[in-house]
Order: structure tokens, then C-alpha cells, then sequence
DNA sequence: GTCTATACCTAGATAGAC
DNA sequence: GTCTATCTAGGTATAGAC
């Protein structure tokens, strides 16, 4: 029997209010962020979405938490596969130029959430490390091969990564013709072969 | 003869206040970004401030110019020498770490002046640009002289640098602990060697 | 040139009807 | 559960006195 007040009903409606909101956001972009916009696009108002997400922080954190969801298992295969690191991750590059408003709620909300108080802070620190995780692991693997330089370590090699598509995206965000992929792609490149003996 | 209503003066207090506003955002943050902290912090009212300045966003553009101009004469040598591009880069981020005000109000303006309607939006690219080009020539410099990777093109390498110190500024502020400067000169030194021979 | 005071706006949060 | 209406806060910009 369905419980009094049944709440999961909620969760779904919660459900289906986060996945508008992100079409909407990656489509439409996010202009000046107000909970009102995103009320409007969902076809509720603005107290009507915020009796769902208490607060404008919760709902921009959740936005993001299930982009990473949807986005998780439309691009991860096996982390063990070469295509894993250099595949994958293009792929994941080259589908963010076409979500613009995602690219621009994600950097925004990072810069804001440095504040240790922010409702996002945790989000943040959280997601970084199990993507530095994944990624040096994955790294690793190449490096193990021999198909990866190991003049540097895995976990900073992670942490450059990480740093190179965060910084690309503001650069793109500011110029829609930088290209994330081409870039990412020839620094793989540039660091693919093992260091040189010392004189050839 | 002075003009009237003389107006070097009116420069001469405008220099004044951005260098004094520098300082305190250096120092402390800029918390909020509200024209009325810089205001007290700089001992004017807001009204008195915006006198200046006219708008708040042309302020904090106006900071993060006189920000450039100090850094520049600061940390650019010879940018023929081989410590150009390894050790003044380096001695620039070091420099940033003592100054997360001013990293936080680059990193946001950055995000927000994507929209090319942005009164910082021209500062940005125009910034951008001339720093990669710095950037490019001191790179190609170093693969001329056989001391860096030429699997990737100097243009390339630019952006790609550009995107690792700004991605890098993005982690540092969620967590003070990231190591920057290593970061970066473990990148430069990975890439530091001419590709190998395509067998030992 | 600088201040005080205030107008005005935007936006998030809340109360209460339905 | 959802809406309308309203409250409140905070911030920019401006008017006008000194």
C-alpha cells in the first residue's frame, strides 16, 4: 500500500522537473541564473519549483549532479580499453560545445562554490577527486602499457587534465571557435610517446 | 596653465583608488564583489566611488587592468631567455597564491564576461589573445632551440598552457592544498624532451 | 569632488488560498 | 502540490546638498 502522503511521487516529480530543467539549460543556456527562468521553462512557478528544492543553490547543485548522472553512462565504457582515456573523453569534450548553458552553470558555480560555506562547495570538491580518481587510474594504464609518457605522475597528470578542460571551456565560453577536442587531443599526442633516451 | 576643472588630477585619484583597491582585494577577498566593500575599503562612500568609475562592472575591469600592468613590469624579463617561459611563468603563479582575492574576481569575471554583451567581455579576449602570443613565441623559441616537444605547435601549446593556469586557479580556490606552480613544471618538464626515435 | 539620502530594481524566500 | 501575492534584502545608480 502506497504510503500517506506518498513521497514517491515527489522523488519522480523531482525526477522529471531536474531532466526539463537540463534540456532547457543546455539548450536555452542560463542567462542570469534566476530560479524564475527555470520555473518559467519547466511550466511551474517560481515558488511552485522552489517548494521542490528549497533553495536556488540546491536546485543549480542538483542540475549539475544529474548532468554528471545522464552523462555517466552515456559516455563511460571500459575504463581498461586505450580508447578509454583519449575516446571517451573527446567525446565528452566535443558533446559539451553543444550544451553551452551546462558549460556556463558548471564554471560559474565552481568559482562560487570556493567558498568553504557554499551549498555547492562539497559538490565540487567531491566531484574533482572521483575525476582525478577515474582519470589517473585510467592514465596509469597507459602509462603501464608504455603508451603514455611517465616523466610525470599519474595523479598530476589527472590533475592537468582536469585543469586543461575547465580552463578550455572558459577560453570557449569567451570564443566559440576554440576547439576543446583539437586541443585536449594534441596535448594526448605530445605526451603519448615515452621520454627520449638521454642523447640520441 | 592648469585646465580648468583640471582633470590629470582626476586621473591621478582614479590611480590612486585602483591602487589602493588592488591591495585590499588582494589581501582580503572581494567576499560579495559589491561596489560599496571596495568603497569602504578604499575610504570613499559608494556614490564617491562610482564618480570614478561610472558602473560597477567598468570598476572591476579597471582592477583587473592595473592588475596586468603591475604583473607585467613585475615578472617579464628577457623573453628570448630560456627562463622566460619556465621560471617567470612559475614565479607569476606562485605570486597568484598569495592573492586569492584577485584570483576569484579573474576566475568569475572570466565566466561571466562570456557574454559578448559583457563590458568585460572585450578586456577578456583581447587579454586572452595577447597572452597566448606571449606565450606562443617564448614556446616556439624553446623548440627552435631543441628544448621543448615540436609535436604540438606553439599556438597550440599556448592555449594549452593558458587553460592549465586558469583550470588550476579553479581547483586551487576549492582547495588551497593544490600545488600550482608544480603542477605546471611538471607539465613543462614532461614535455621538455623531443620526441624519441620511433624505436630504441 | 564627495557625501547623504533615496529611488528603483531584481531576486529569493514565505504566507496563505485553493 | 501549486499558485498568487507579498515581504525582505541587497545592490546599483542617481539627485541634490555641502
Amino acid at each position: 500500500m502506497a504510503k500517506r502522503g506518498s513521497y514517491a511521487k515527489g522523488v519522480a516529480k523531482r525526477e522529471e522537473i531536474l531532466t526539463r530543467a537540463l534540456e532547457v539549460v543546455a539548450e536555452q543556456g542560463f542567462r542570469s541564473a534566476s530560479v524564475r527562468e527555470i520555473a518559467d521553462a519547466v511550466g511551474l512557478s517560481q515558488a511552485g519549483l522552489l517548494h521542490y528544492f528549497g533553495t536556488k543553490e540546491q536546485l543549480f547543485v542538483e542540475i549539475l549532479r544529474k548532468r554528471d548522472e545522464v552523462d555517466l553512462v552515456r559516455f563511460t565504457h571500459d575504463p581498461d580499453s586505450p580508447a578509454f582515456i583519449r575516446e571517451d573523453y573527446a567525446a565528452v569534450i566535443e558533446h559539451n560545445s553543444e550544451v553551452p548553458g551546462l558549460v556556463e552553470l558548471f564554471s560559474r558555480m565552481s568559482v562560487e562554490a570556493a567558498d568553504p560555506e557554499h551549498p555547492a562547495h562539497d559538490y565540487f570538491v567531491a566531484r574533482g577527486e572521483a575525476v582525478r580518481t577515474t582519470f589517473a587510474e585510467a592514465l596509469r594504464h597507459r602509462q603501464e602499457a608504455g603508451e603514455l609518457t611517465d616523466a610525470i605522475d599519474a595523479e598530476t597528470l589527472a590533475r592537468i587534465f582536469q585543469a586543461v578542460s575547465d580552463g578550455l571551456q572558459v577560453q570557449w565560453l569567451l570564443d566559440r571557435d576554440v576547439d576543446m577536442p583539437g586541443a585536449v587531443g594534441a596535448l594526448f599526442d605530445a605526451l603519448a610517446s615515452p621520454p627520449p633516451p638521454r642523447r640520441p
